[in-house]
DNA sequence: GATGAATGAGGCTTCATTCAT
DNA sequence: GATGAATGAAGCCTCATTCAT
């Protein structure tokens, strides 16, 4: 805001590209990515339409970048968040992160959640590194927990990634659309259900299933 | 199927809104809702543009449509092979019949699938009530095994059908995904991963979770 | 609504093509021509879409055709009115008479007021001989008052003629617009001002002038 | 006019703004609005069909600016030449003025004449200001004239003023379309009358009437 | 004659992208 | 780099008209 844009300086230029992400990540989850006009993620930036195209090749590469933004920071934190817990917690760990990580940046969650899926038409060219790394992260979990004996080994740790990422992301998104209201004060925090309870139910489905124990 | 077109009567008209509604599946599945033209559809469905909208309200009107024809055949199959089962095989027999939807009507999947999702965007204010009539049912079966206690009842039904639902959701697209070839030859399944086979992984890990028994 | 369409004899044609024409007049009336539909007249009137192209050419025909329709019962009611007073008395008589048809039918004068400018547009090649007689007649009522030299003749008759129309046409349209309501019932008739005293107003212009006379 | 569009400057928004209104007119008078097409405008503005839209909502507006700017006009100049002029007479230099629009500027008198009627279906909700401030200046010479002992009271000057328009906008309509050729150069301005003469005529009419003063 | 489902040409409008300043 | 006015391709949809029944 009271950054003048006539300053000298590569801060500026790094700044702007943000300033577009994070605007395009409003825009995105608030309309979707068809129903969104570059126009309107320019004012919501405040720049002109044409520096968008000095940053980006195009409206699909805005939102691939957005992409490859986003699950980055996902997939830091999350494999930072893992190395500080014991192999034996840490698909648990992995669960509640995510889950919290919706809670706290729904907007992201939105776009990674709504648009990953839509865009998986108009993409499947474009291979999404990222997604591929969080899925890898999320086996390594199960296959250690394989290797060591504490889970079972029928399911594929790959296939039982992928499921337990549908598990989550359906979670998601039913929080995300569980409340009609875009506010995200705390006051309005109360949406239908608690995510972080889900995430015990999560975690409770994935380790012991439904079936009941003797 | 077996209606000839060129019977005298009114089975036209609802003909040409299923040869539409057929079209609009195989476009939509390709290319995505927003990608779609509604001259390909006409095309396709060979009809003059004008003639879908006889039939339907406009392009939006027609995804709904479709969603709910599809739904409907969905949640009649469902509720008709649930009936042949015991309630104690209902769960596993849930999952099989709708993977096994996914991998004989791809195109329908697809758009149920992917579709659903992006939709829920501009659809919000769509009740979309067969989808919930889907879930009730899944829940049902849930609730049914709980009530027998043959299931835990930590989880609430409704939450758990809806993970199921993710879970199911996933392994679907995830398949769907897997082949680029729209080609549903027989010599063309051997897509990268056999889904009846991931129906079992579903099912164990429902029923039984990740966690090694003793 | 009781006649049989399938009842033999010829009254069923003419009767067919005159409730298009009312229904046209209707419809035209409300929505001017361009913004009416031939689908919404041909239900206004009972009939098939297709039945229209039966009784008229396409929809400019059907404007046309109500035109002379229209303006031959004007011109009818004024030849046969204006025979039964004494040429002295005929301005005054042809004033009100079109006046009072004005009241007496509003939609048709809405028609012949409002879609005749506009049409004139798309209609030059259409000579629209009656409103020519309408004029006419006008100028010879104002031409007998000239020779019988009741009335002055500096102004040429035929310009005389088309003056006084537009000034009733005027009245007429201040009318018409003044009321929003489509309703034509007796009580409804207080409109923002009476037009039979506009007749005066009218006339007293027409014939006298805004001058003070001595 | 006198503008060079090469200029630098914010001049050229306006510029464009007001090339597109002259386009505009030229091509409502030529087809009639409902029969113009925006990309024909376009053309003859020298712009793209979308420029359009960035200084008219819609193709509506696009009339409605079209009215406002010429009416503004019309006012502007009646005003000042009123202004220049005696009480007595400003009646009749009204009628000149008016009457000498129409043949400098037929373009624009015949939207306003043909177009505002027309569109008085579809603009009813439209105040259109203009319009009624034009009546009431009208009105104004009329109620003066009144005042001053000069012309009768009989007619309310309101009314008064309503009925010289409907005579004026009469021989507007008249003389516009007696010439079917679009070409305003000198030679081709013997109509088959002419309206300055015919303001004398109106003038007359509306002064003195039609009747015979011994 | 009557029907009305079907047609398909064509218009208004949107909006991603460009480029002169 | 930044701007934002201008572009123009292209899509959704309407509706007068036709024609098989």
């Amino acid at each position: 805001m009271t950054v003048h844009s006539s300053e000298p300086g590569r801060a500026g230029a790094g700044d702007k590209r943000d300033r577009i992400l994070d605007a395009a990540e409003r825009i995105f989850a608030e309309h979707g990515f068809f129903a969104s006009r570059v126009a309107e993620i320019a004012r919501e930036a405040g720049v002109a339409d044409g520096t968008i195209y000095l940053y980006f090749k195009n409206k699909d590469d805005l939102l691939i970048s957005l992409f490859e933004s986003r699950m980055e920071r996902v997939n830091d934190l999350l494999a930072r968040t893992l190395a500080q817990h014991e192999p034996v917690d840490r698909l648990k760990v992995f669960i509640h992160t995510y889950l919290g990580l919706v809670r706290d940046q729904p907007a992201a969650a939105e776009v990674l959640t709504v648009e990953l899926r839509q865009s998986s038409k108009f993409m499947k060219q474009y291979a999404n590194p990222r997604f591929g790394e969080f899925l890898r992260m999320l086996a390594g979990v199960v296959a250690d927990g394989q290797a060591a004996g504490q889970l079972d080994a029928t399911i594929p740790a790959p296939v039982a990634a992928r499921m337990i990422f549908g598990l989550l992301d359906e979670m998601a998104l039913a929080w995300l659309l569980s409340d009609k209201t875009t506010d995200t004060s705390p006051q309005s925090r109360d949406k239908k259900f608690d995510i972080v309870r889900a995430a015990d139910w999560v975690g409770a489905l994935i380790t012991q299933g439904l079936e009941r124990r003797s």
